[in-house]
DNA sequence: CTTCGCATGTAAGAAGTTACATGATTGT
DNA sequence: ACAATCATGTAACTTCTTACATGCGAAG
């Protein structure tokens, strides 16, 4: 399910011929990191794991002043990367996103805490109006590079978070008005939580009370 | 980054009690699947662990037929619970989808073929709109349970779903005009990219004509 | 009577993260 | 002189997945 390090790390190389610093720094930063994640725990070894398949070549370069080892795709490599290209992708449900799977346990385990579900959506408001503002000024910030695809994701992007940010208003709006009744709830399940968790916890209360009566019979 | 399987599991018995296999159920086909995905080989020795721990309790139960082990909070697994509720989450940046992460390096590794990149998002475009099939169907279909926070998560989903479906007819009408040239490049990586890969399949296909030519000096 | 779905589990291994270790260079 | 940043790497550990193993009940 999870990308292999191993792609990103070719698809980078393939845009310049860079140092295990530099694809951190563009996983980092730049765009790459929208799509994917890499530390420096596995950059590394799989860069000698290419290399050894021969899939990249490196070599010592003394650009500026620093020693770096800079690595480029080898004909295999760009082989390699293009038949990834042309596989067809897994469609990318699960989303991994806390926050919407903590939102879907909230009414069993949080009956009554709104506030702090409103809270955590505003964060997220905040987080993703910075995306927002970091996104749009990247066509003309000077230093990236954009080619027509990186400007279609751009647009991906932004059109997704516009669509987050809208729903996010309207869900802080509902959640700030008293709790509205299930949609749909045939086997009554929602009710019974409540039940089930007052139990629990009033059972552990009372036992805390009269520790004593543990040993049965 | 990843959710941790036992906070799934938790807020998966907190909806109620059920066994091993049902909150496999649940990850395939309920909601918490849209954001959260596990296996068998995680659940089960999960089950014991967070039994060990006493933060739910199981039981045999023979309700129906087949002998099951239905398992349910304790009170420190509600407060367990709560409490990974209250924690702020991680802004959801990388984003995994390995089909834009293939987009992002299209230009480089695929100068030519569009066709395919229009392929992969037509298959997309045809995935997406079976969900929101599948979304639509949910609040009325008789049998899952959908609470108000339930009701906001799939409007969440449908809101982004909406605008992808956006993002893919326009991406995919753009794709089938000509390329556009870079939106931003001040590095010339772009035209760069073409000469790299073009040299290195270049110099491969001349070392296959001449395989003597290796031992130098 | 046998195949499919329900149901529980284990063991080996893949894949990546965290934390640590090291050292040079640049800016203040 | 000192801190911050550039730069490369390793080892231990966490976490989850894949593949396998097992058995009963229901349906055809």
């Amino acid at each position: 399910m999870t990308v292999s390090a191993d792609h990103v790390i070719l698809g980078i190389i393939s845009l310049y011929p860079c140092s295990g610093y530099d694809i951190k720094e563009e996983v980092e930063t730049g765009g790459a990191g929208l799509f994917s994640g890499l530390s420096f725990g596995s950059i590394y070894p799989r860069l000698r794991e290419l290399e050894r398949q021969g899939l990249i070549e490196s070599q010592q370069a003394n650009t500026g002043a620093r020693k770096r080892k800079l690595h480029d795709l080898t004909a295999a490599g760009w082989e390699a990367l293009s038949e990834w290209l042309g596989t067809h992708s897994a469609y990318p449900i699960p989303t991994q996103d806390e926050l919407l799977l903590k939102m879907g346990f909230w009414g069993s385990a949080m009956p009554e805490d709104r506030a702090t579900l409103i809270d955590h959506l505003e964060l997220r408001r905040e987080q993703s109006l910075e995306l927002v503002d970091r996104l749009e000024k990247w066509p003309t910030n000077g230093v990236s590079s954009i080619s027509e695809y990186g400007m279609l994701l751009l647009k991906y992007m932004q059109a997704r978070l516009e669509a987050e940010l809208g729903w996010l208003d309207m869900a802080i709006a509902q959640l700030a008005q008293p709790p509205r009744p299930p949609v749909q709830d045939p086997r009554d399940l929602i009710p019974a939580q409540r039940q089930r968790r007052a139990k629990a916890l009033e059972r552990a209360e009372s036992a805390e009370k009269a520790p004593a009566s543990d040993h049965s019979h």
